[in-house]
DNA sequence: AAGTGGTCTAGACCACTAG
DNA sequence: TAGTGGTCTAGACCACTTC
């Protein structure tokens, strides 16, 4: 009768797996474990939180604990790409954000010293003033991703990039007017978990990782125009990549 | 003088985060917890198990908690670039595997029918068959990625993509041979919290997401001729790619 | 108001590591 | 062998959700 709480979590995880339980049903309760495998409830617990921590379960509280559900939005670093050169309808993940459009919210456009390693990058003296562009993007008022935008202050402070609205084009129209058309980019991606504070601004729940992405835009001559730092919620997240050669 | 596991670890994750508590330092232990604040034993080990979820952590049994450490392997999707179209030495991550070779082990290659996802990326038929390569890499003796590859058995089983020894070039040098160079791919990235064998395999700590990488090989028609599904520790990669335009 | 999860206590026993 | 983490118990009190 009594058993351990990673071989109740071992069945509850089956029953997963199985679609016994599919994705957002309901699991039994810690009242319900504790009769049925005789244990204490900070058993029953722990077999549950086991499940949240691996990413496949989620507790909502007076509420119960759910089976987690994954409806990704689709990042594609390469963006004019034909459909037609890669071949449509091959994802492995299928992802639909087209009914669900991404808003910007809580713009913050200032100048501040950049921080080291964006500094280096740019190829900026340490300490050079850097423009920067932070942001929050939500989808059904749910924030997946923040981005920072860091730009050398001395090439833009001029333009509307360093506006809260940059005009038509965005930002890379208007680098393109300065003479520094961002033609190249190199991203850096990293995956973790979360500290406590991009837990809170992302709305994260427990054992969901965040993908962190440097990517840096250059020149046609190589010059690093912009650093561009993104958190993404790795429990909305799919990144595609196209690559030639 | 009592406080909670929360409070806890927000202590100890501040004496991380200003260096106080260098990568690889010993953490105080449970016993050391309880006396400075007057909590039961399991409230101290909640707050380090805090720390470990939060990926800050590692904990050695019998041994003690340590600050983790990061070195991690840089994995460029983009091979044959040469290093001064993209200007070396502006990575955000540093990271060297210049001396820490990586070699395969527990390589199998068998004939199996194809998984469904994969049947329909590589246009076959549900349950056509399809040589598998299996095998997993590993850093100083240590796992880090997990690789298994499809490839259409009609195609490549008379050559020696079916056999543990592809020969000189490998896979895609066989490829070519039989008419499939592959020349562009589409990678698939996605983050998540590791299942239990996962873990198992790759020897992955508590607090360690996974990257799950399907790779699609195409040749210059367009045909897909092979899935190689990776498994990547993310608490030792970082991932580089390179676009253009 | 009943049910759910959130957190803590004080004690127990075990397994592993290190000196 | 002493110290460390690993796990469980039986009870307590609280906060939140749902009806």
């Amino acid at each position: 009768m009594a058993e351990t709480a990673r071989e109740i979590a071992d069945e509850l995880r089956e029953r997963i797996r199985s679609g016994d339980l599919a994705p957002g049903a309901r699991l039994p309760g810690e009242p319900a474990l504790v009769k049925k495998h005789g244990v204490a409830k900070e058993t029953a617990r722990r077999a549950l939180m086991l499940l949240v921590s691996e990413g496949l379960a989620v507790r909502r509280k007076g509420s119960g604990t759910y089976v987690r559900e994954f409806q990704p939005i689709r990042r594609v670093a390469n963006r004019r790409l034909s459909q037609e050169t890669w071949g449509a309808g091959r994802a492995i993940w299928s992802a639909d954000i087209g009914e669900r459009p991404m808003t910007v919210t809580e713009l913050r456009v200032y100048e501040a010293p950049a921080p080291d390693d964006v500094a280096r990058i740019l190829d900026l003296e340490e300490g050079a003033a850097v423009v920067v562009r932070d942001r929050l993007f939500t989808v059904e008022g749910e924030p997946v991703q923040a981005a920072v935008s860091y730009l050398s202050a001395d090439l833009v402070r001029e333009s509307a990039i360093a506006q809260e609205d940059t005009g038509p084009g965005g930002t890379y129209a208007r680098l393109a007017e300065l003479g520094a058309k961002p033609v190249r980019f190199v991203e850096e991606l990293r995956s973790r978990m979360p500290s406590q504070e991009e837990t809170e601004r992302l709305h994260l729940t427990e054992g969901t990782p965040v993908v962190e992405i440097y990517r840096t835009a250059l020149t046609e001559d190589g010059r690093p125009v912009e650093v561009n730092r993104m958190l993404l919620d790795a429990g909305v997240y799919v990144m595609e990549y196209h690559i030639t050669g």
